[in-house]
RNA sequence: GUCCCCAUCGUCUAGCCCGGCCUAGGACACCGCCCUUUCACGGCGAUAACAGGGGUUCGAAUCCCCUUGGGGACGCCA
């Protein structure tokens, strides 16, 4: 039975790896018909906020994948610290009792090499340890890493192949802090077990992690998952994703905010480290579900192609723009809708009106944004028209012949794009102009804008009624 | 410093595991042309990459080694 979890920390907004990371669980969750686990790693007390947890579901809520369960690290302390004491009982662990040194110097933090513990400590008796304990001596809980003899921790990754990293270069790290809360590698290690986690699949940061986890599962004795890591999602100038740094560019609202389907989204972020290896780039959730697969994954990092001007990455626009002008226009329209609401705009007319106006004038739009902005005309009679739209408006007699283009139309029963389209080159006609002359006049003072639709489609767009007074306005 | 990982167009990538079909394919962006009495869409085209050096081999983007560059871990953060 396939089980993966996703396990964020709320300490911020989520962060655009942290989705990639939620997506690829899910694709491969799916594919599998396997079960979704969503765990809040909470066990930071003094860096966890309530706020970035609201701001982590928002997040996830907006992509609108969902997931099948959902547990938090804060509730299950005492799993942890029962693990943490079964180790130290069994001898895999030992307390520490010297006090963390906080400041380490910066410009050389480790020194000649790498730290591996505080030798008195792992040396202390068992007695004098449980005695110091008992006095109320604060310790931390330390895994004892066996070095003599050294031996090498390998396990294979879905993703990286082969691994192996000898003992004597990992270090006793702490499982259960002095505060009785335990460290990400125990509470992470404990939950995978009983949660019975059958993939782990995480940033690449967590590689050399790892050998630490499966010496935890080793000496739990709990069964090994089968690990996945991901390579990670790095800034243009190559350096690691940072939302100090790097702002709006990294969080998965920024997309939202500028319009972005989710479903767009999840393709862009889908094809950032993983490829179907085909040359397909536009997929549904159900294409990308069906090719997911870990062989598929990357080795290398991928960039994401903003710059200080744009948060957005070109390629992700342009994958916004095709799943809106190609996905059913009936699960468009109620995305546009509620976009237009948000901007205090009410759509005239009927469902299908509205439809059959999302769908003509969508194959321009890049974002649903533009539904607003550049769309405003269709949704409102309080539009700005644009200075090149004037220039249109001022051709020699171009006013006179929207007006009388208004009484033609208002003198013909008919309303369709066909019969718009008689009346004005009748007019044309009889006027002795190029019908051009009219059309692009027309589509001037109906939208404001000197592009657009087929301006006969504009017609249509925006009613007869409406295309009567605009036409009269000018 | 120690350990681990990575390296194809500006960016995302195919090809690499199982050497020859690669004068390296696709996509975004940019530029040009066509379509269009508007603008997009669409179509066509152009520019653009195997980090460097050694091997192995008849033959290497593909296998091996070194160098360089980048990333990660080394916290009582995750």
């Amino acid at each position: 039975m396939t089980r993966a979890r996703f396990a964020p920390s709320p300490t911020g907004y989520l962060h655009i790896g942290s989705a990639r990371t939620f997506i690829f669980n899910w694709l491969f969750v799916r594919k599998h018909q396997g079960t979704m686990i969503l765990r809040i790693d909470d066990t930071d007390v003094d860096r966890n906020t309530e706020a970035s947890l609201n701001s982590i579901y928002e997040g996830l809520n907006w992509l609108g994948l969902g997931w099948d369960e959902v547990y938090r690290q804060s509730e299950r302390l005492d799993l942890h610290r029962k693990l943490a004491y079964d180790l130290l009982a069994r001898g895999f662990a030992y307390r520490d009792f010297i006090p963390a040194t906080l400041d380490l110097p910066e410009d050389k933090p480790h020194g000649e090499g790498p730290w591996l513990c505080n030798p008195e400590m792992r040396a202390l008796s068992q007695a004098e340890s449980d005695a110091r304990a008992a006095a109320g001596e604060p310790f931390v809980i330390r895994f004892r890493v066996v070095r003599e003899p050294a031996y090498e921790v390998t396990f294979h990754d879905e993703v990286y192949g082969q691994q192996s990293k000898l003992t004597a270069d990992i270090e006793d790290f702490a499982l259960l802090r002095s505060s009785g809360m335990p460290t990400y590698h125990l509470a992470s290690c404990a939950d995978d077990i009983d949660l019975k986690i059958s993939h782990v699949i995480r940033g690449q940061d967590h590689l050399s992690n790892t050998f630490k986890h499966l010496l935890i599962f080793q000496a739990a004795g709990g069964p090994i998952p089968k690990f996945a890591h991901l390579p990670l999602l790095i800034a243009p100038d190559g350096s690691k994703l940072s939302k100090r740094k790097h702002g709006p560019a990294v969080s998965v609202t920024t997309y939202r905010d500028h319009g972005f389907l989710a479903a767009a989204y999840i393709n862009f972020l889908c094809l950032l480290g993983w490829s179907p290896k085909d040359n397909r780039e536009q997929m549904t959730l159900f294409e990308l579900t069906s090719a997911f697969n870990l062989d598929g994954v990357h080795r290398s990092n991928a960039v994401v192609n903003f710059s200080e001007s744009d948060p957005i990455d070109p390629k992700a626009l342009w994958l916004n723009s095709q799943h809106l002008r190609t996905m059913p226009v009936e699960t468009l329209a109620p995305l546009v809708r509620k976009s237009l609401e948000e901007r205090g705009l009410e759509p005239y007319g009927g469902e299908e009106f509205f439809l059959h106006v999302v769908d003509t004038i969508r194959t321009r739009f890049a974002t649903l944004i533009d539904f607003s902005t550049k769309g405003r005309a269709y949704f409102s009679d309080d539009f700005p028209t644009e200075k090149q739209a004037e220039e249109k408006l001022d051709a020699p007699g171009a006013r006179e012949l929207l007006r009388e283009l208004a009484s033609r139309i208002e003198g013909n029963p008919d309303y369709t794009e066909a019969s718009v389209e008689a009346d004005l080159r009748k007019l044309a006609a009889d006027s002795g102009v190029k019908a051009g002359l009219i059309i692009n006049a027309s589509r001037a003072v109906l939208t404001g804008q000197p592009v657009g639709p087929s301006a006969f489609a504009v017609f249509t767009c925006i009613g007869r009624e409406r295309v009567i007074q605009r036409l009269r306005r000018v």
